[in-house]
DNA sequence: AACTTAATGTGACTAAAATCACATTTTAAG
DNA sequence: CTTAAAATGTGATTTTAGTCACATTAAGTT
């Protein structure tokens, strides 16, 4: 993790909606409470258990958030910028409840929790793109959750394919940012059962498989899969 | 689904933390701004796919949040009163994204869906109590979903009846709501596993079962059922 | 009460994915 | 370049819970 030269929040090319709803007051309260970081692929920007350190938001790359459980590591979801993480630290806890990690090079402000508190308090606005951001969050998560738990292994890798090709990376063909064991936390399969299945999709020609780079070559068959199960 | 007569919001004895920060104005908009509804038991409160008719707050009752899998029926939260819910559907969303259904006879007032985002732009702390509400969604959600998958039908199970015991009834004797395949609904798993489940924890002296009447005899054993999964 | 329908219980069988054990390949480090 | 460590691939086996088929009990309805 590096500290940056500090960049002026009001003229960020990396504002949120959220952001833009403040007035220059509000951005000079942000401006003079907020901190930059950067972080190397696997470095953490926060753990879980330990004190929080303000929300941070994700000006540029990407970030997994993930869990500890009593079996194994669970990836709760992929953040790509610009999006603030770490909301729910808002709430009274002292501890981080879940850990976020870089899978890209990374770009992160922090914003001390009782300033982001004070801008929800005076700025309706802001307070209401946040509601919209959180009300998105559980929404998606109600969807994810149902088709992780009632899929089998073969409709969730596709889903997480679609998603990094969709969603993420917006191209078909994409650098790969997890590993087999890491997607296994994400679909909730172990890492063997997604290797299994990554070779099943690559003899059926639906993916190619070069090294990190993945290329999906058959994305109506994938969609099928994943609608299918 | 009856229609009682309207009581004023302002001496409700149901008011939720957020309504409590609201001012006699504000309380005033939301007053001519709110229906009331009471449901029984099985009745929904509004349907997946329908046209949202506004944030509903349950003053009294318990109400299941569900939604249509590919494969089955998921319960995502058991609601008790007094707590707002549909609240995503402030977002764009025209139709309600999941089915809310009353356990037990249920009291709700419905809020417009624009009344409940004018009072998010007007008052601070209104909009500060809601966020904190979505943000405690969200951390039970990621532990919820996290013990859901990673424990096995044991743990899952004992999890559901320490969570109707400890949070729900707050008492370690209960009149089950929740028939075997709603249980399955909400634990993943199928109506005859809950069956032989509950069939185990009963030979074991866990839980008696006397018709709908479920009491837990032995919470510390369930306690390590649900950690060791 | 008689009848219908819904809910629950139980055994036999099956399927999906986890587990285990080890080989192979890739990447990082000295 | 060599070696160690990490990541990945693959087969054999086991485990868990789902599926199917049917019996039994409970709850409404006329």
């Amino acid at each position: 993790m590096t500290k940056p030269e500090k960049e002026s929040c009001e003229s960020c090319r990396f504002k949120s909606c959220a952001v833009e709803v403040l007035d220059s007051n509000e951005l000079n309260i942000l401006q003079t409470n907020c901190s930059e970081a950067v972080y190397k692929r696997n470095e953490q920007v926060f753990r879980e258990g330990t004190p929080h350190s303000g929300i941070a938001y994700v000006k540029s790359g990407l970030v997994k958030i993930h869990k500890m459980g009593p079996v194994k590591d669970q990836i709760l979801k992929l953040v790509k910028s610009p999006q603030f993480i770490g909301i729910p630290t808002v709430l009274g806890n002292k501890v981080n409840q879940y850990t976020a990690t870089a899978l890209v090079p990374t770009h992160t402000c922090f914003i001390a929790t009782d300033v982001f508190r004070k801008l929800i308090l005076l700025n309706g606005k802001f307070a209401n793109e946040i509601i919209n951001n959180l009300c998105f969050d559980e929404l998606s998560f109600f969807d994810r959750s149902i088709h992780q738990t009632q899929k089998q292994i073969h409709g969730r890798l596709a889903d997480a394919l679609l998603l990094l090709s969709n969603d993420i990376f917006q191209s078909d063909s994409f650098q790969m940012p997890l590993n087999r064991s890491d997607l296994g936390d994400l679909v909730h399969a172990r890492r063997e059962s997604v290797t299994r299945t990554l070779t099943h999709f690559r003899k059926d020609n639906l993916i190619s498989i070069k090294g990190k780079t993945i290329e999906l070559l058959n994305k109506s068959m994938l969609e099928r899969i994943s609608k299918s199960g």
